[in-house]
DNA sequence: GGCTATACCTAGCCATACTAGGTGTCAAGG
DNA sequence: CCTTGACACCTAGTATGGCTAGGTATAGCC
């Protein structure tokens, strides 16, 4: 996987694992390598940035957990996180209907 | 269309419009637009500097004519750049369904 | 003469995935 | 016990590359 190829697209992709329930940041990272079937195993200095901003645009909230000493942020998505979440599939299947004409 | 959801994929698209036939760099702007059904309206800032990107690369070659007092700058692939073209069409598929698991 | 479309170019901006380093907890093995 | 590995978090700095904004010049039309 080229890493400019990702860029745009990964917004998308993390707002779409956390969309069935909230998760914890170093459990996106697994999440998005199982339901890529091992294609998009990302660094964490990829995907922790990543959460940050997208909780800084409001589209992610974070609580902090402590079970038995080890601490973990736990994401969710926020109302405008879900309706984002839309936009971007709706802009995902766009942007691949163009590639594939082009492509093609 | 968000500009950072094209980076990475912009050089398979223009050696795709460039497989049929050679075309000056205007041309390929125009083509790009054509195939994409107007989506990829896509400034010359953007596709110059990766014309000569390619080119470097070697996967495009140029030559100047001047038609009537007008120059242009015509490129077309040379060998590697049809063989990329084969792998930037492979990659494109794998990451499309990449991304189609983890956002669906 | 001025306007539009054609046709080329480049310096600098900016968003963002990644590298490379750091901190600390916990369980398993020697 | 103590090292090794997985877990779990963080951030400063780098590199890439599409885009903005500016420039040059020709052709054709009103």
């Amino acid at each position: 996987m080229e890493p400019e190829q990702l860029k745009g697209h990964l917004d998308g992709l993390i707002l779409a694992v956390l969309a069935p329930a909230p998760l914890h940041g170093y459990a996106v990272i697994e999440a998005l390598k199982l339901r890529s079937g091992g294609e998009l195993a990302l660094p964490e200095g990829t995907v922790y940035p990543a959460l940050h901003r997208l909780e800084r645009d409001g589209l992610l909230e974070s609580d902090w957990t402590a079970d038995s000493g080890r601490r973990r942020r736990v994401y969710g998505l926020t109302a405008r996180g879900r309706s984002e979440l839309g936009l971007r599939r709706e802009r995902w299947r766009s942007f691949a209907a163009t590639i594939d004409a082009v492509l093609a």
